[in-house]
DNA sequence: TCCTTTTTTTACGAAATTCGAAAAAATCTT
DNA sequence: AAGATTTTTTCGAATTTCGTAAAAAAAGGA
Protein backbone atom coordinates (compact mmCIF):
# COMPACT_ATOMS: atom_id res chain seq x y z
CA UNK A 1 0.00 0.00 0.00
CA UNK A 2 1.46 3.20 -1.24
CA UNK A 3 1.14 6.54 1.40
CA UNK A 4 -1.51 8.78 0.68
CA UNK A 5 -0.63 11.94 -1.21
CA UNK A 6 -1.94 15.62 -0.85
CA UNK A 7 -4.30 15.03 -3.43
CA UNK A 8 -5.76 11.45 -1.06
CA UNK A 9 -5.60 13.57 1.69
CA UNK A 10 -7.95 16.23 0.29
CA UNK A 11 -10.47 13.85 -0.64
CA UNK A 12 -11.00 12.63 2.65
CA UNK A 13 -11.15 16.11 3.96
CA UNK A 14 -13.91 17.12 1.83
CA UNK A 15 -15.81 13.34 2.07
CA UNK A 16 -15.39 13.92 6.16
CA UNK A 17 -17.50 17.14 5.67
CA UNK A 18 -20.07 15.22 3.51
CA UNK A 19 -19.77 11.61 2.93
CA UNK A 20 -22.24 12.27 -0.56
CA UNK A 21 -20.40 14.73 -1.95
CA UNK A 22 -20.26 13.69 -5.86
CA UNK A 23 -17.38 12.45 -7.53
CA UNK A 24 -17.68 15.58 -10.10
CA UNK A 25 -17.60 18.24 -7.45
CA UNK A 26 -14.78 16.34 -5.89
CA UNK A 27 -13.09 16.74 -9.38
CA UNK A 28 -14.13 20.43 -9.86
CA UNK A 29 -12.60 21.35 -6.06
CA UNK A 30 -9.64 19.45 -6.27
CA UNK A 31 -8.87 20.67 -10.45
CA UNK A 32 -8.55 16.86 -11.41
CA UNK A 33 -11.02 14.89 -13.55
CA UNK A 34 -13.74 12.56 -11.99
CA UNK A 35 -12.13 9.67 -13.25
CA UNK A 36 -9.30 10.62 -11.06
CA UNK A 37 -11.26 10.75 -7.60
CA UNK A 38 -13.08 8.02 -8.77
CA UNK A 39 -9.95 5.64 -9.30
CA UNK A 40 -8.10 6.86 -5.95
CA UNK A 41 -11.60 6.48 -4.11
CA UNK A 42 -11.62 2.82 -5.43
CA UNK A 43 -8.11 2.43 -4.69
CA UNK A 44 -8.38 3.81 -0.76
CA UNK A 45 -11.84 1.80 0.14
CA UNK A 46 -9.56 -1.04 -1.40
CA UNK A 47 -6.49 -0.37 0.77
CA UNK A 48 -9.11 -0.03 3.99
CA UNK A 49 -8.41 3.68 3.91
CA UNK A 50 -11.72 4.34 4.99
CA UNK A 51 -15.21 3.62 4.29
CA UNK A 52 -18.39 5.60 4.04
CA UNK A 53 -20.52 5.12 6.95
CA UNK A 54 -23.01 7.34 8.66
CA UNK A 55 -22.58 9.06 12.21
CA UNK A 56 -26.10 9.20 13.98
CA UNK A 57 -26.94 11.06 16.96
CA UNK A 58 -27.70 8.69 19.80
CA UNK A 59 -29.97 11.57 21.04
CA UNK A 60 -31.96 11.60 18.17
CA UNK A 61 -32.04 7.58 18.00
CA UNK A 62 -33.12 7.78 22.04
CA UNK A 63 -30.41 6.49 23.68
CA UNK A 64 -29.75 8.85 26.19
CA UNK A 65 -27.50 7.37 28.51
CA UNK A 66 -23.96 7.00 27.34
CA UNK A 67 -21.16 5.65 29.61
CA UNK A 68 -17.67 4.63 29.17
CA UNK A 69 -16.42 1.47 31.59
CA UNK A 70 -13.16 0.81 32.40
CA UNK A 71 -12.65 -3.09 33.22
CA UNK A 72 -10.23 -4.92 34.65
CA UNK A 73 -10.07 -8.64 33.47
CA UNK A 74 -8.47 -12.23 34.59
CA UNK A 75 -4.97 -12.57 33.77
CA UNK A 76 -5.48 -14.39 29.98
CA UNK A 77 -8.82 -13.64 29.66
CA UNK A 78 -8.69 -10.17 28.15
CA UNK A 79 -8.88 -10.83 24.62
CA UNK A 80 -12.03 -13.20 25.30
CA UNK A 81 -13.59 -10.39 27.11
CA UNK A 82 -12.70 -7.99 24.61
CA UNK A 83 -14.80 -9.79 21.72
CA UNK A 84 -17.75 -11.10 23.46
CA UNK A 85 -18.19 -7.08 24.51
CA UNK A 86 -17.51 -6.01 20.85
CA UNK A 87 -20.46 -8.29 19.75
CA UNK A 88 -22.84 -6.03 21.46
CA UNK A 89 -24.57 -3.78 19.51
CA UNK A 90 -25.15 -1.01 22.47
CA UNK A 91 -20.79 -1.31 22.89
CA UNK A 92 -19.50 1.38 20.05
CA UNK A 93 -16.06 1.09 21.25
CA UNK A 94 -13.60 -1.31 23.03
CA UNK A 95 -10.04 -1.06 23.60
CA UNK A 96 -7.00 -2.75 25.12
CA UNK A 97 -5.17 -0.09 27.00
CA UNK A 98 -2.57 0.13 29.78
CA UNK A 99 -2.95 2.26 33.04
CA UNK A 100 -5.27 1.83 35.01
CA UNK A 101 -7.56 -0.63 33.15
CA UNK A 102 -7.32 -3.50 30.94
CA UNK A 103 -10.30 -2.91 28.82
CA UNK A 104 -11.89 0.28 28.31
CA UNK A 105 -15.65 0.08 26.06
CA UNK A 106 -18.04 2.67 25.21
CA UNK A 107 -21.43 1.66 25.11
CA UNK A 108 -24.95 3.63 24.28
CA UNK A 109 -28.40 3.02 26.21
CA UNK A 110 -31.96 4.26 26.32
CA UNK A 111 -32.09 4.31 29.68
CA UNK A 112 -29.92 4.48 33.19
CA UNK A 113 -32.40 1.44 33.84
CA UNK A 114 -30.61 -0.23 30.76
CA UNK A 115 -27.14 1.06 31.89
CA UNK A 116 -27.80 -0.63 34.83
CA UNK A 117 -28.54 -3.87 33.75
CA UNK A 118 -26.28 -4.06 31.41
CA UNK A 119 -23.62 -3.95 34.19
CA UNK A 120 -25.35 -6.16 36.19
CA UNK A 121 -26.44 -9.44 34.42
CA UNK A 122 -24.99 -8.48 31.32
CA UNK A 123 -21.01 -7.76 32.15
CA UNK A 124 -21.19 -10.00 35.48
CA UNK A 125 -22.36 -13.05 32.53
CA UNK A 126 -18.98 -12.68 31.05
CA UNK A 127 -16.29 -15.28 32.42
CA UNK A 128 -13.00 -13.23 33.52
CA UNK A 129 -14.47 -9.54 34.53
CA UNK A 130 -13.03 -8.70 37.78
CA UNK A 131 -14.27 -5.14 37.96
CA UNK A 132 -16.00 -2.79 36.29
CA UNK A 133 -15.47 0.97 36.75
CA UNK A 134 -18.45 2.89 35.39
CA UNK A 135 -17.79 6.52 34.41
CA UNK A 136 -21.65 8.30 32.69
CA UNK A 137 -21.74 10.51 30.60
CA UNK A 138 -22.94 14.10 31.42
CA UNK A 139 -22.62 15.95 28.15
CA UNK A 140 -20.66 15.62 24.98
CA UNK A 141 -18.60 18.17 23.00
CA UNK A 142 -17.09 16.57 20.62
CA UNK A 143 -17.60 13.15 18.81
CA UNK A 144 -16.25 12.40 15.39
CA UNK A 145 -13.96 10.63 13.25
CA UNK A 146 -12.48 13.48 11.54
CA UNK A 147 -8.72 13.00 12.62
CA UNK A 148 -7.51 13.82 8.45
CA UNK A 149 -5.00 16.13 8.58
CA UNK A 150 -2.81 17.95 6.14
CA UNK A 151 0.43 17.38 6.84
CA UNK A 152 2.24 15.84 9.82
CA UNK A 153 0.52 18.71 12.22
CA UNK A 154 -2.02 16.76 14.67
CA UNK A 155 -1.66 19.31 17.19
CA UNK A 156 -3.45 22.43 16.31
CA UNK B 1 -40.01 15.74 15.26
CA UNK B 2 -41.47 12.73 15.17
CA UNK B 3 -40.68 9.48 16.34
CA UNK B 4 -38.82 7.05 13.51
CA UNK B 5 -40.45 4.54 12.07
CA UNK B 6 -38.99 1.04 11.30
CA UNK B 7 -38.74 2.05 7.55
CA UNK B 8 -36.56 5.04 8.77
CA UNK B 9 -34.63 2.40 11.16
CA UNK B 10 -33.87 0.08 7.78
CA UNK B 11 -32.58 3.17 6.12
CA UNK B 12 -30.09 3.74 9.03
CA UNK B 13 -28.91 0.16 8.80
CA UNK B 14 -28.45 0.00 5.23
CA UNK B 15 -26.34 3.38 5.11
CA UNK B 16 -24.30 2.28 8.14
CA UNK B 17 -23.41 -0.75 6.18
CA UNK B 18 -22.24 1.54 3.39
CA UNK B 19 -22.69 5.37 3.39
CA UNK B 20 -22.78 5.49 -0.31
CA UNK B 21 -26.01 2.76 -0.86
CA UNK B 22 -27.95 4.51 -4.02
CA UNK B 23 -31.48 6.05 -3.08
CA UNK B 24 -32.74 3.23 -5.70
CA UNK B 25 -31.03 0.63 -4.16
CA UNK B 26 -32.29 1.11 -0.65
CA UNK B 27 -35.86 1.37 -2.35
CA UNK B 28 -35.70 -2.05 -4.09
CA UNK B 29 -34.38 -3.65 -1.17
CA UNK B 30 -37.36 -2.06 1.13
CA UNK B 31 -39.72 -2.52 -1.12
CA UNK B 32 -40.56 1.32 -1.25
CA UNK B 33 -40.20 4.05 -4.36
CA UNK B 34 -37.09 5.78 -4.60
CA UNK B 35 -38.96 9.19 -4.05
CA UNK B 36 -39.83 7.75 -0.66
CA UNK B 37 -36.27 7.06 0.70
CA UNK B 38 -35.32 10.41 -0.59
CA UNK B 39 -37.75 12.22 1.63
CA UNK B 40 -37.27 9.88 4.63
CA UNK B 41 -33.77 11.04 4.32
CA UNK B 42 -33.96 14.57 3.37
CA UNK B 43 -35.94 14.60 6.50
CA UNK B 44 -33.85 12.86 8.93
CA UNK B 45 -31.26 14.97 7.65
CA UNK B 46 -32.90 18.15 8.45
CA UNK B 47 -33.96 16.70 12.01
CA UNK B 48 -30.27 16.06 12.46
CA UNK B 49 -30.63 12.29 13.16
CA UNK B 50 -27.68 11.18 11.20
CA UNK B 51 -25.01 12.58 8.52
CA UNK B 52 -22.89 11.49 6.26
CA UNK B 53 -19.43 10.56 7.04
CA UNK B 54 -16.26 8.37 6.05
CA UNK B 55 -14.88 6.35 8.65
CA UNK B 56 -10.39 6.62 8.39
CA UNK B 57 -8.77 4.13 9.65
CA UNK B 58 -6.24 5.83 11.85
CA UNK B 59 -3.51 3.16 11.54
CA UNK B 60 -3.84 3.53 7.88
CA UNK B 61 -3.34 7.66 8.22
CA UNK B 62 0.19 7.01 10.39
CA UNK B 63 -2.17 7.73 13.62
CA UNK B 64 -0.36 4.82 15.23
CA UNK B 65 -1.02 5.96 18.64
CA UNK B 66 -4.06 6.42 20.60
CA UNK B 67 -4.81 7.07 23.78
CA UNK B 68 -7.90 7.84 26.86
CA UNK B 69 -7.38 10.42 28.98
CA UNK B 70 -9.16 11.50 31.62
CA UNK B 71 -8.88 14.55 32.89
CA UNK B 72 -9.00 16.78 36.15
CA UNK B 73 -10.47 19.97 36.03
CA UNK B 74 -10.08 22.70 38.62
CA UNK B 75 -13.97 23.97 39.98
CA UNK B 76 -15.49 26.23 37.49
CA UNK B 77 -13.31 25.54 34.66
CA UNK B 78 -14.61 22.28 32.77
CA UNK B 79 -16.78 23.93 29.97
CA UNK B 80 -13.75 26.35 29.08
CA UNK B 81 -11.42 23.23 29.06
CA UNK B 82 -13.74 20.66 27.02
CA UNK B 83 -14.13 23.42 24.46
CA UNK B 84 -10.78 24.66 24.34
CA UNK B 85 -9.37 20.39 23.91
CA UNK B 86 -12.43 20.19 20.98
CA UNK B 87 -10.91 22.51 18.59
CA UNK B 88 -7.86 20.37 18.93
CA UNK B 89 -8.19 18.03 15.23
CA UNK B 90 -5.62 15.06 16.98
CA UNK B 91 -8.58 15.25 19.54
CA UNK B 92 -11.75 12.98 18.55
CA UNK B 93 -13.80 12.73 21.67
CA UNK B 94 -14.73 15.14 24.58
CA UNK B 95 -17.15 14.29 27.21
CA UNK B 96 -17.91 15.26 30.82
CA UNK B 97 -18.23 12.09 33.54
CA UNK B 98 -19.41 11.33 36.86
CA UNK B 99 -16.68 9.40 38.39
CA UNK B 100 -13.30 9.92 38.37
CA UNK B 101 -12.58 12.20 36.33
CA UNK B 102 -14.68 15.15 35.13
CA UNK B 103 -13.58 15.27 31.70
CA UNK B 104 -12.40 11.86 29.47
CA UNK B 105 -10.90 12.72 25.98
CA UNK B 106 -9.91 10.49 23.38
CA UNK B 107 -7.12 11.53 20.79
CA UNK B 108 -4.66 9.66 18.08
CA UNK B 109 -1.48 10.67 17.40
CA UNK B 110 1.57 9.67 14.84
CA UNK B 111 3.74 8.53 17.38
CA UNK B 112 4.61 8.27 21.39
CA UNK B 113 6.74 11.47 20.74
CA UNK B 114 4.08 13.91 19.82
CA UNK B 115 1.31 11.96 22.46
CA UNK B 116 4.01 13.07 25.14
CA UNK B 117 4.48 16.51 23.19
CA UNK B 118 0.97 16.71 23.63
CA UNK B 119 0.09 15.80 27.83
CA UNK B 120 3.45 18.09 28.40
CA UNK B 121 3.20 21.28 26.39
CA UNK B 122 -0.87 21.44 25.21
CA UNK B 123 -2.52 20.23 27.67
CA UNK B 124 -0.33 21.74 30.43
CA UNK B 125 -0.96 24.79 28.20
CA UNK B 126 -4.55 25.03 29.06
CA UNK B 127 -5.71 27.08 31.89
CA UNK B 128 -8.22 24.33 34.33
CA UNK B 129 -6.36 21.49 34.09
CA UNK B 130 -5.55 19.84 37.42
CA UNK B 131 -4.33 16.06 36.40
CA UNK B 132 -4.26 13.99 33.68
CA UNK B 133 -4.15 10.51 33.45
CA UNK B 134 -3.24 8.42 30.16
CA UNK B 135 -3.83 5.25 29.40
CA UNK B 136 -2.05 4.20 25.85
CA UNK B 137 -4.08 1.84 23.79
CA UNK B 138 -2.47 -1.60 22.64
CA UNK B 139 -5.05 -2.86 21.05
CA UNK B 140 -8.39 -2.10 18.91
CA UNK B 141 -11.11 -4.51 19.23
CA UNK B 142 -14.42 -2.03 18.01
CA UNK B 143 -14.87 1.18 16.60
CA UNK B 144 -17.66 2.46 15.16
CA UNK B 145 -21.04 4.76 15.11
CA UNK B 146 -23.21 1.41 14.66
CA UNK B 147 -25.44 2.24 17.00
CA UNK B 148 -28.42 1.66 15.21
CA UNK B 149 -31.08 -1.23 16.29
CA UNK B 150 -34.03 -2.83 15.20
CA UNK B 151 -36.19 -1.81 18.16
CA UNK B 152 -35.75 -0.82 21.69
CA UNK B 153 -33.80 -4.31 22.03
CA UNK B 154 -30.43 -2.57 22.55
CA UNK B 155 -27.97 -5.71 24.71
CA UNK B 156 -27.89 -8.50 22.14
C1' DT C 1 -68.89 6.99 9.39
C1' DC C 2 -68.21 10.39 5.94
C1' DC C 3 -65.93 14.29 4.46
C1' DT C 4 -62.00 17.43 4.73
C1' DT C 5 -57.33 18.42 5.47
C1' DT C 6 -52.76 17.05 5.83
C1' DT C 7 -49.10 14.05 5.04
C1' DT C 8 -46.82 10.60 2.54
C1' DT C 9 -45.97 8.04 -1.42
C1' DT C 10 -45.67 7.34 -6.23
C1' DA C 11 -44.69 8.56 -10.96
C1' DC C 12 -42.00 10.35 -14.57
C1' DG C 13 -39.25 13.40 -17.54
C1' DA C 14 -35.01 16.19 -17.08
C1' DA C 15 -30.57 16.96 -15.13
C1' DA C 16 -26.65 15.21 -12.96
C1' DT C 17 -23.67 11.56 -11.61
C1' DT C 18 -21.42 7.27 -12.13
C1' DC C 19 -19.44 3.76 -14.84
C1' DG C 20 -16.61 1.16 -18.35
C1' DA C 21 -13.10 1.30 -21.31
C1' DA C 22 -9.80 3.23 -24.43
C1' DA C 23 -6.52 6.95 -25.36
C1' DA C 24 -3.21 10.13 -23.54
C1' DA C 25 0.01 11.57 -20.24
C1' DA C 26 3.13 10.91 -16.63
C1' DT C 27 6.29 8.09 -14.03
C1' DC C 28 9.54 4.49 -13.46
C1' DT C 29 13.28 1.22 -14.99
C1' DT C 30 17.09 0.00 -16.99
C1' DA D 1 16.28 7.68 -24.17
C1' DA D 2 13.28 3.71 -25.06
C1' DG D 3 10.18 0.65 -23.28
C1' DA D 4 7.13 -0.74 -19.58
C1' DT D 5 4.01 0.53 -16.01
C1' DT D 6 0.92 3.43 -13.68
C1' DT D 7 -2.11 7.26 -13.49
C1' DT D 8 -5.07 10.53 -15.55
C1' DT D 9 -8.25 12.08 -18.89
C1' DT D 10 -11.99 11.55 -22.07
C1' DC D 11 -16.49 10.36 -23.59
C1' DG D 12 -20.69 7.88 -24.56
C1' DA D 13 -23.88 4.79 -22.07
C1' DA D 14 -26.15 3.41 -17.95
C1' DT D 15 -27.73 4.70 -13.64
C1' DT D 16 -29.01 7.77 -10.11
C1' DT D 17 -30.81 11.93 -8.40
C1' DC D 18 -33.86 15.74 -8.64
C1' DG D 19 -38.13 18.63 -9.22
C1' DT D 20 -42.71 18.44 -9.20
C1' DA D 21 -47.39 17.13 -9.87
C1' DA D 22 -50.77 13.73 -9.10
C1' DA D 23 -52.41 9.90 -6.46
C1' DA D 24 -52.88 7.51 -2.35
C1' DA D 25 -52.97 7.08 2.38
C1' DA D 26 -53.42 8.72 6.93
C1' DA D 27 -55.18 11.79 10.31
C1' DG D 28 -58.58 14.84 12.13
C1' DG D 29 -63.32 16.78 12.79
C1' DA D 30 -68.17 16.85 12.90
Amino acid sequence: MKKLDQVDKQILQILQEDGRTPYTEIAHQLGVSEGTIRSRITRLLQDGVFQFVIHPDPEKLGLHVQAIIGLTTRLGMQKNVAEELSRISAVRFVGAFSGKHDLIIQACFHSNDELITFVNERLSQIEGIAAADVSLELKQYKDSFSFVQDDEVTLQ
